[in-house]
RNA sequence: CGGGGCGUUGCCUAGUGGCUAAGGCGCUUGCUUUGGGAGCAAGAAACCGGAGGUUCGAGUCCUCUCGCCCCGACCA
């Protein structure tokens, strides 16, 4: 391509409203355009980059036995109601209704699509096991986009979805994509680690994530140097340390405005781990059948030297979503903000106590009374609720398997597989015939990734300040070819030979200046770079860099040039290792 | 949904109640230049996001509204 045909051009300066290096690399070389709150367009070099990721994903999907389908972003509700997403799923899926009214949701997802036509396509365990995929937009309403292609509401993504007949043949694919995911990152050149998250709004049970580390990340991931323990903080798990005591009596005391653990330890001149904190949320729980929606309180109770994981919490209240309560929703449940604990709380209020708490004695607790504490608590003898773990994983805690120190990481989530069992065949009824004639619900897997995320946490690890520099596998294009000479017809045959040999070229032919097209040059980042320049080309040779080095330089003659740039290609393609990593349960 | 910030030409910014809204980059034309964002000259391009108001006078103050960004809440 004629860099002076190119229909998108570089920008001077990074636009204000770039907060991070990546993006505004992305918009200053010209890959891509933002016209709304998380809506973005693709530019030639954007999209070209873009085309390359998603043939790795193809090839390796491919590779896995998957057929790629494409099913419609525009979906009518009524599936969404067999599975009473249509319900739990809040704003962030559109809804709209068509002409004659009907009521039509744009997917965000396509469990229920794919599940209708499974449940037409599976009528045998002959036809089993089966897998598809997809690349196809979509919509997702998301409160806050963000940080450019990171979080954005319209977005490509590889889908794709297993059918089994068994959890062994659910375990079969999941593992070939646990192992694809790598291969794919790996052909990226995107460092990724798996851990284990939780499933969501999908449903599930077993699910991993493949993040990015990122300090610009939004998830936090915990993770175990010594045994390799990966987890979501949302459900990470650690190893917690107990003070074993026999329980005392309970005692009332006078705490006069002491809301906060820190100074209910000092004034009483306990350690953080003798009391115990309550946090109160708002949760939302959705009868799945009817859409019915109905507010609980849910109060979440861990030891004074812990924190809450408010997804731990969500998880274990079973709720569909959770905010914090106010003061009055409080005091209605007979409870005292600054004050509070389960203790002689009503019914109808969800109480969940962790691990922490249970299995400690004598703790100090809120008393729901202005100004005053309880010494000595103790669960199920002064109050009860449902035992589970809700305390947040924290770098420097144990790790639950090994013991080893836990450590914390940003990380930005680029894919997930998640083991749906038979949460979507079971409500939409797909189902197949085994062999005894039995009729069972098909068992299913899902799996994602976001294609243009993907670009963008490679080029927020791939630049420096003078721009992108993409490596070989999704640079949009391999060769920039800058010409510094007049001698076109002899530019131009270099860049038809490069062409006719295979490579993708970007040939600067534009009537600028030498420093204009290096700094193009460097901000588009292409893995190669052939200077065309007068003196060189009285010796008849050429000059090569590489993006990666831009100090080195290699001057080569026109006969040998088009083998020389063949071996630095195989070279910058050989360098991208792809780990062969297996799944170990 | 809370909190904060910002909307002035394609991009970056100045202008903080007073004359015809200013500059840099980019763009157009001409000449000169060509190994690190060239020089000179001449141009085009902004009803200052929108609506209403206060005022003799509003880009500037007030109200509403739209949009974008950030923090939190939220998030296959």
């Amino acid at each position: 391509m004629k860099m002076s045909q190119v229909f998108s051009r570089t920008l001077r300066e990074i636009p204000s409203s770039a907060d991070s290096k990546g993006y505004g690399l992305l918009v200053k070389a010209g890959f891509i355009r933002q016209l709304g709150a998380g809506i973005f367009s693709l530019l030639p070099l954007g999209l070209r980059s873009i085309r390359k990721i998603e043939n790795i994903i193809r090839q390796e999907m491919d590779g896995i036995g998957a057929q790629e389908i494409l099913m419609p972003l525009v979906n009518p509700a009524d599936i969404w109601k067999e599975t009473g997403r249509y319900y739990s799923i809040d704003k962030e899926m559109s809804r709209f209704e068509d002409r004659v009214g009907r009521q039509m949701v744009l997917a965000m997802t396509h469990e229920e699509c794919v599940t209708d036509i499974a449940r037409f396509e599976i009528d045998s365990y002959k036809r089993l096991p089966s897998l598809v995929y997809q690349l196809q937009t979509k919509w997702r309403d998301d409160p806050r986009p963000r940080a450019g292609l990171i979080r954005v509401r319209e977005f490509t993504m590889k889908d794709s979805y297993s059918f089994d007949k068994d959890y062994e043949g659910l375990e079969k694919q999941y593992k070939a994509h646990y192992s694809a995911y790598f291969r794919i990152f790996d052909r990226c050149a995107l460092p990724t680690i798996a851990v284990g998250s939780d499933s969501g709004m999908m449903g599930g049970k077993v699910a991993h994530e493949y993040m990015y580390l990122s300090p610009i990340g939004e998830d936090t991931i915990i993770i175990c140097d010594s045994c390799l323990y990966t987890a979501n903080r949302q459900i990470a798990l650690f190893e917690k340390e107990y003070y074993p005591e026999e329980p005392k009596e309970k005692e009332e005391v006078y705490t006069p405005e002491l809301t906060t653990i820190e100074q209910l330890t000092q004034f009483l001149k306990v350690p953080p781990h003798k009391t115990a904190k309550a946090l109160f949320m708002m949760g939302t729980f959705v009868d799945e059948t009817t859409g019915e929606e109905t507010q609980k309180l849910v109060v979440g109770l861990v030891r004074g030297d812990l924190d809450i994981e408010e997804n731990k919490l969500q998880n274990s209240a079973k709720a569909n979503a959770i905010r914090p309560a106010h003061p009055e929703e409080i005091q209605k449940a007979h409870m005292e903000v600054g004050f509070g604990s389960p203790i002689g709380v009503k019914e109808d209020v969800v109480v969940i106590v962790d691990e922490s708490v249970a299995k400690s004695n004598n703790l100090v607790a809120g008393a729901n009374k202005l100004n005053y504490h309880y010494l000595n608590t103790n669960f199920k003898r002064d109050y009860d609720g449902i035992v589970a773990d809700i305390a947040m994983a924290k770098a420097g805690y144990k790790c639950p398997h090994c013991n080893g120190l836990l450590k914390q990481s940003k990380g930005i989530e680029v894919g997930n597989i998640f083991q749906l069992g038979t949460r979507y065949s079971e409500s939409m009824n797909c189902t197949y015939q085994d062999e005894n004639g039995k009729r069972l619900p098909v068992i299913m897997g899902s799996y994602g990734i976001g294609v243009g995320r993907l670009l963008a946490c490679l080029a927020e690890e791939y630049n420096d300040e003078k721009g992108l520099k993409l490596p070989i596998t999704s640079a949009p294009y391999q060769i920039h070819l800058v010409s510094l000479v007049k001698e076109e017809e002899v530019v131009e045959k270099i860049y038809t030979d490069l062409k006719n040999s295979g490579f993708e070229v970007l040939y600067d032919d534009r009537k600028e200046s030498a420093g204009v097209k290096f700094a193009d040059a460097d901000l588009i980042g292409l893995p190669i770079r052939i200077t065309v320049g007068s003196r060189a080309l009285k010796e008849n040779s050429v000059e090569i860099k590489l993006r990666k080095n831009l100090q080195e330089s290699l001057l080569v003659s026109l006969d040998s040039l088009l083998s020389e740039v063949q071996k630095i290609a195989e070279t910058l393609k050989k360098e991208i290792e792809v780990r062969h990593i297996e799944y170990e349960n």
